[in-house]
DNA sequence: CAAGCGCGTTGACGCAGATCAAAGCGCGCG
DNA sequence: CGCGCGCTTTGATCTGCGTCAACGCGCTTG
């Protein structure tokens, strides 16, 4: 729970004219609901940031100001009570868009857990952008809809599933995310990678680090998975363990 | 867990020529972004419904044909588990939209808890009022937006919270829900209503129907709360719930 | 008005997962 | 290369909440 803040995001100084025409998460993004004559428009108001890992890059409670745009790496999204117990609402890879709230204050606070390029957009200018570009306003509300199933069925998990059928969901979740999402190259269709710690995984499935430690650890021995290193998870038997996150296996409950 | 389905479901004879105009819920749902002379566009596409408590009128994988506008009563929206455990993800009253979802088909379920009112429109045609009102579709991604926060919020409830502190929680987010949310008159600004039963509070705070019951015992027993009758509740003592609810009270981890 | 039923409360007990404690283990650094 | 540090794993024990069971209460029904 280390956090890096209160010190000036780096602006990247790699920038050139349009950068927003050479995105590589643009394909995965709300900014593909702007075709590329616009573009300019578009690159005018981002402002590139580079984010070192552990680098609080938004604050819950702070003023709204921006919204962000994640082209590369992995942040965590999350909540705090004032005792410091923490959940974890998401992980917000390439092409995903943070910051969307109504209110004046941000509901939540975000932390790069890898190395991180976002773009910043001020309200006010991504407010002027939207009215001109209803498309991309359409995007967003289906990439708010998508995020609402999800935080549903993250519900569901929280609510109702054993730790057992937690870490088989999340592990069939990061199995089935999109290449482009994870911003790495994929060893195997059932290579699961794992950039964030136990205690990332722990506070993002309501549990502790021993028990997240311990469940992976009897999957392996169960033969469902295999664990090559810390951060790296095989699955061995997907079908197996999809029944297992689904809450239809019967052992799962144990 | 009683589910009443499988019949059609009624179609109001009650209906005018323009109900939009005289909607008691517009004011607070999407349909206010249409305004006045446009609301027979939106009336043709709107087909009024009641609906009877227990009937369940959007279940899960179902093909998302339809959107739906709550105009009275309150709905329970969750999720089932192969072995029937439940999750509430959330109670729609007045106002509320439902069916979001950009998924060919239901991402959860819907079901009566008190005698509702409420308009279907066919995703179609509200596509094309869409595309008509660019404003109701920015209504609605302020509306996705505010969801998302608060589908945050009970991410935290759900997977840091205890038992007392759900509870706090539930009471006060009742007690500051809008009186149009609530389909009554208030009795008093800390007297909140539970339409729902204790097995729809525990299957919505991720608890048991026994510690729902016990915890609420145990808060009355401190003073906090009275319970004149089942479904109602009295705050006694507003803050110091409050504090429990944030997590910020000492014995509201006990 | 008695019987039946759904819902809520209360009590006794059990267990999944939390807590407390102590090793491993990989990795950067002097 | 050896040391230290943060992360992970593993073990022992504890506990909040779940489970099982009994009972109460109000409402409906015959």
């Amino acid at each position: 729970m280390s956090v890096t803040r209160a010190r000036p995001l780096l602006v990247d100084p790699h920038r050139s004219g349009n950068d927003c025409a050479h995105c590589g998460a643009r394909a995965h993004s709300v900014c593909n609901a702007i075709d590329g004559r616009d573009l300019d428009r578009l690159a005018a108001v981002a402002v590139q940031l580079s984010i070192e890992p552990g680098r609080c890059f938004i604050d819950e409670g702070d003023p709204a100001e921006n919204f962000f745009n994640v082209t590369a790496g992995t942040a965590k999204l999350f909540k705090l009570l004032p005792d410091g117990r923490r959940q974890i609402t998401g992980f917000a890879g390439p092409g995903h868009f943070l910051g969307l709230a109504v209110s004046s204050s941000y509901s939540f606070s975000a932390e790069a857990v890898e190395p991180m390029r976002i773009c910043r957009f001020s309200r006010p200018k991504l407010r002027a952008l939207l009215d001109d570009f209803p498309a991309m306003e359409k995007r967003l509300l289906e990439v708010a809809s998508n995020e609402l199933v999800a935080a549903q069925e993250q519900m569901l998990l929280l609510g109702r599933k054993t730790a057992r059928e937690r870490l088989a969901s999340f592990l069939i979740a990061r199995s089935e995310m999109p290449v482009h999402c994870l911003g790495h190259k994929p060893g195997s269709a059932e290579t699961v990678l794992l950039p964030m710690t136990r205690s990332d995984i722990a506070d993002y499935l309501g549990l502790t680090i021993e028990t997240v430690s311990r469940t992976l650890t009897k999957l392996k021995g169960d033969g469902l998975i295999e664990i090559p290193s810390t951060d790296t998870v095989v699955i061995r038997r997907h079908a197996a363990l999809d029944s297992i996150a689904a809450g239809a296996d019967p052992v799962g409950h144990l």
